[in-house]
DNA sequence: CGTCAAATTGAGGGCTGTCAATCGCGGTGG
DNA sequence: CCACCGCGATTGACAGCCCTCAATTTGACG
């Protein structure tokens, strides 16, 4: 499944040594569809906080993470807010076949991005149906995470929520690491109360039972954002599955 | 995007009336294909209960839901059960590209269902992109719906959790209708158990709820599963989106 | 050193869970 | 026909987890 990388002949200088390209969904085109689609592709950097898609908003570019996080959050109408879902690279970024967006995506973290227009890499599924292959793996994967996230939501306690939190930023935190991997110190990529929006918690949660980790000795926090995860199967033993 | 439908010359008998081919993702087939399927093809129900896809079991075929609910479900280790999903005909039911399922299948009420070897289904995937473009199409679905789970589960308080699902049901409980379309009357296809296990709640508190809305007009209860909204539109105003 | 936002900590209350008793309905058998 | 049983649903009392509100601390930055 991972593609030959020997020459690069004919590959956009951009694509080189892009992630998306080995991981991602660009792993699906050759060269000349490579440079057929770097023609509209545009690489940019957003700023922590910055929205990237409004909800009810219209979309009209896609993107891949290429590096740092993007939160995808839902808003009640008395300001309630959820994340419905995280990104880190190499993520595809959209939700094809739609022209409203019915959820926002916002720079967690300071992130670059590859985006090219909506209606580019709509026709370059029809005409290369493996693009379409790897977009349809990468929102599998996304629906199996979602599923996860529901138990975690609906039947998991506080103290399990972010254990399990924990455990999942140690996985996908690293771009480069595969999917079994997990690093064991890490810079939390969100805030206490985004945290407590992904979990369905208040702030004061999260951080009595991140100080109870803390002193139960099975973390350690320095400023705050930073952790180490001293005793990764005390802190699985606490994610509740 | 709906099928034309003038003639049925060559299309497997099974198939004529299944909506499976309106709908669902049979309507990427031309007759030839449809003939070539149903050849694996095995239309059959399941009673109320049974399992159809067990966590940690190996998958070897996929199937159309015709009729009747399926309730996809996630156990922690110590029995805490929460429901992912729900399908309705004629949702497709099954992950591509992955042998081993990480969830329960399980009738919630009679179904009937078309099921088809899960290396038939991925060959043809490969030879016919619409087929693929279908599933893509029901699995984003799907995973809009997850997420709109999520803020319920995560930020809704158990009164809005019971509104959003009986609206829920409203809209997808009639198989012929369109998306947009609610009907006021209907039976409730979970019991007490697995509504709460839908929503993240007790039984106790599901009753207690649905009693209120009883109590204040909103909803008519006959013989426990028989719904009737007497007010869409307070019910509406109930569910906190 | 002062300012400000983010995070922590504490006290108290409410929503929902837990435990237990009762109700209601369908089925079975006398 | 009725008594009995079994299961799901309802109702009540109480407790606990987490939320709310508020004060304090910490850390980043000028």
């Amino acid at each position: 499944m991972v593609r030959e990388d020997i020459h690069t002949t004919g590959i956009p200088v951009l694509c080189v040594s892009c992630e998306a390209r080995h991981r991602g969904i660009c792993g699906a085109l050759n060269p000349d569809q490579l440079v057929a689609l770097s023609k509209s592709t545009k690489r940019h950097r957003a700023e922590t906080g910055k929205e990237l898609m409004s909800d009810c908003g219209s979309v009209d570019r896609f993107s891949n993470v290429l590096s740092g996080v993007v939160k995808l959050t839902k808003t009640l109408s008395d300001g309630r807010q959820q994340i419905v879902g995280l990104q880190f690279a190499p993520d595809f970024l959209g939700r094809p076949f739609q022209a409203e967006s019915t959820l926002t995506a916002e720079a967690a973290t300071n992130v670059e991005l590859c985006s090219f227009p909506r209606q580019t890499l709509e026709r370059m599924m029809k005409e290369q149906p493996d693009l379409e292959h790897r977009v349809l793996e990468q929102k599998l994967r996304e629906l199996d995470q979602a599923r996860d996230w529901m138990v975690a939501l609906g039947r998991k306690t506080a103290a399990e929520k972010i254990a399990s939190f924990l455990l999942m930023i140690a996985r996908n935190i690293d771009p480069a690491a595969g999917p079994e991997h997990r690093v064991t110190a890490f810079d939390l990529p969100l805030s206490r109360a985004e945290i407590a929006d992904f979990l369905g918690l208040t702030i004061e949660t999260v951080s009595r039972q991140l100080t109870r980790l803390r002193g139960d000795n099975v973390i350690r926090i320095d400023n705050n954002r930073h952790i180490v995860v001293g005793d990764l199967a005390r802190l699985a033993a606490r994610s509740g599955d």
